[in-house]
RNA sequence: GCACCCGUAGCUCAAUUGGAUAGAGCUUCUGACUUCGGAUCAGAAGGUUGCAGGUUCAAGUCCUGCCGGGUGCGCCA
């Protein structure tokens, strides 16, 4: 939160210094070690670099124009050329006090809102969703809800695999070997038998395989019943998708498949031969991309040479229609990193695209592939069930509960069945999205069920549970909902709304972590890597379960009592808003 | 063969434009007032960041080579 203030002053000292010095650098960040101070900038010894200057000097310079005095120290130039901030506590102690009045929770909204595209999930029609949509719906989900606090335009969409060669067997299957009964009890799960049954049915009989042939052509060209299944499949597909995205608690703004861009394929090919952007080659139609070293020897293929689009085609379509729709800054796609170099296929054939359209380089939105490793087994192989299937992503969450729940009742057996389910759904599906949001996405992870459901370590039970500790505070000492905290009070009259006084080491700590929430959602929303706030929640409660052990609160005497419950809500709050970034829900006990 | 990603403590993982003495958890060991919830906390132990060079005031991070693992590579998505 004062780190934008300190940066605010930085570039105009540095500005007095060196007018012509770019300030997009120019960067305060918290120290890596306290004894340093709160923030330092490194900058300056980079800008001193570029301009061959002495970066001490440099530094002397920037601090004779710095004015910090608001709410630091003196300003301390060390090592090579940091300066190091050190914040004071009275500076601390008026910002918790904005906060107690609801005037922020340690972030600012965004300045220049931002109109942002999130693509993520993904699941295919007449498919159970498995692990491997786990993290991007997960993570996607995460990103949406973390870009949105900040104040963004986000628009979330799903896009599903609603389209393709898939069909033909599919329409074969239901014609021939449908079980309705099966279909009414669980309709994805028959469908899976069916396209299995036909599969296996195409490899032992060449004519099956032409059926299916046959049945895609006619769907493709419009056939009024192969149309009418087709619906059925995705209605069936879409009613499991929402019943798993509500146990997840995500939700899409739209979900256009792949079938909604049909009609504008060709309208693409032919624009981008129509540009010189792409040529025949073999038979088809093929993107080249001589201009880009990574890409020269990996041409994109956006027409096969028997007339079709293939999925190429649909993602350039896609970034169209969006451009057009929403005119967004930036586009996102989360998806595993296997789909790296298509990516990279399809930003590099869209630039080529929009830059022969005429539109400018400013129009252009950024285009980013956040992409994530595997989910291995124990045995570091792909995550599977003991039998050597995909695990389910229903089953997955199931076991999940039953295993919370199992924890639960351990560990609070008195509780009645229904609290103790209750409790058993928000932890193990929080240990679940939270163990998926921990690593940083680029690496593979192990599944282990006995970590994500410890209850100690950095793991969502933990941040529950010191969500839980918090609120019993409350409890014990009767600080009720109605005299807590809310936006429109603070006037000191509650027992919650007094003026924070920081006096003890433990209790300073903790405000300067909760200082820092801002800049963890920033750098989330700008990297795209959610377990950054991970990391902060889990140092904010290892900063609250120090003061915690360290300062009584419900026995302090006034004022200290009523400063200290506003540390503890201020830090419930930043738990719940942080969490419900990650999606994940908190309990008032556990 | 080419391209991308990864290699950090016994295990699982962090490390914010390259930034100061590489951090957590698990495990092991030693402790903590009938405790505002012990589902907790404090402390100890554990490292030549795969190897060898290079750039830099500064390298886990950038460059080159090598070793080991994963993934991808024109008509599947």
């Amino acid at each position: 939160m004062l780190h934008l203030a300190l940066e605010h002053r930085l570039r105009d000292a540095v500005a007095a210094v060196l007018p012509d010095a770019g300030a997009a650098n120019l960067l305060v960040r918290p120290c890596p070690d306290p004894r340093f101070g709160d923030y330092q900038t490194n900058a300056l010894m980079a800008l001193a670099k570029e301009r061959k200057m002495n970066p001490r000097q440099l530094a002397t310079q920037v601090l004779e124009n710095l004015d910090v005095r608001d709410w630091c120290e003196k300003v301390e130039i060390a090592g090579a050329g940091f300066l190091n901030f050190r914040l004071k506590t009275s500076a601390l102690e008026l910002t918790l006090a904005a906060a107690v009045r609801g005037e922020h929770l340690f972030f600012q909204k965004a300045a220049q809102p931002h109109t942002i595209v999130i693509d993520f999930s993904s699941p295919n029609v007449a498919k159970p969703m498995h692990v491997g949509h786990i993290r991007s719906t997960i993570l996607g989900e995460c990103l949406a809800r973390t870009l949105r606090l900040l104040g963004h335009r986000v628009i979330t969409d799903n896009h599903i695999g609603d389209w393709g060669t898939q069909f033909g067997k599919l329409l074969v299957g239901w014609k021939r070997f449908l079980n309705r009964a099966a279909l009414e009890t669980d309709a994805i799960c028959e469908m899976e038998r069916l396209y299995k049954a036909v599969n296996a049915a195409c490899e032992a009989d060449a004519t099956v395989l032409e059926q299916a042939r046959q049945e895609l052509v006619k769907l493709q060209a419009g056939d009024v019943e192969n149309l009418a299944l087709w619906r059925e499949m995705i209605a069936l597909s879409q009613h499991q998708f929402d019943t798993v995205y509500g146990r997840l608690g995500v939700k899409f703004d739209f979900t256009f498949g792949e079938s909604f861009y049909n009609p504008r394929l060709k309208a693409v090919v032919q624009d981008l031969v129509a540009k010189g952007i792409a040529r025949e080659s073999e038979g088809a139609l093929v993107v080249f991309f001589d201009d880009v070293p990574a890409l020269k020897n990996h041409p994109a293929i956006i027409q096969k040479s028997d007339g079709a689009a293939n999925y190429a085609t649909t993602d350039l379509a896609t970034l169209a229609y969006r451009l057009e729709t929403w005119q967004p800054h930036e586009i996102v796609y989360v998806t595993d990193g296997r789909q790296q170099l298509h990516f990279q296929q399809i930003f590099a054939a869209f630039r080529k695209w929009q830059s022969a359209i005429g539109n400018r380089q400013s129009a252009i939105p950024k285009l980013a592939h956040v992409w994530f490793g595997s989910i291995l087994g124990e045995d570091g192989k792909p995550f599977k069930t003991r039998s050597g299937e995909t695990v389910k992503l229903a089953d997955l969450l199931d076991e999940a509960e039953e295993r919370a729940l199992k924890v639960v009742t351990e560990k609070n057996p008195d509780l009645p069945e229904a609290e103790r389910q209750a409790i058993a759904r928000v932890v193990g599906l929080g240990a679940v999205k939270y163990a998926d949001l921990l690593p940083n996405r680029q690496s593979d992870y192990v599944f282990s069920w006995d970590k994500m459901l410890a209850l100690n370590g950095n793991t969502a039970p933990y941040l529950q549970y010191a969500y839980t500790r918090i609120q019993s505070i409350f409890r014990k000492g009767n600080v009720g909902q109605a005299s807590r905290l809310s936006p429109s009070e603070g006037n000191g009259k509650s027992e919650t709304g007094a003026t924070p006084v920081l006096q003890v080491p433990e209790e300073i700590a903790l405000a300067k972590h909760l200082l820092n929430f801002g800049l963890t959602l920033e750098a989330v929303g700008e990297e795209y890597r959610p377990n950054f706030l991970c990391n902060y929640l889990y140092e904010l409660a290892g900063h609250f379960t120090c003061f915690y052990e360290n300062c009584p609160v419900l026995k302090a005497e006034e004022p200290q009592r009523g400063s200290r419950l506003a540390l503890c809500e201020l830090t419930a709050r930043v738990l719940k808003q942080g969490l419900e970034a990650l999606g994940i829900e908190t309990l008032e006990q556990m």
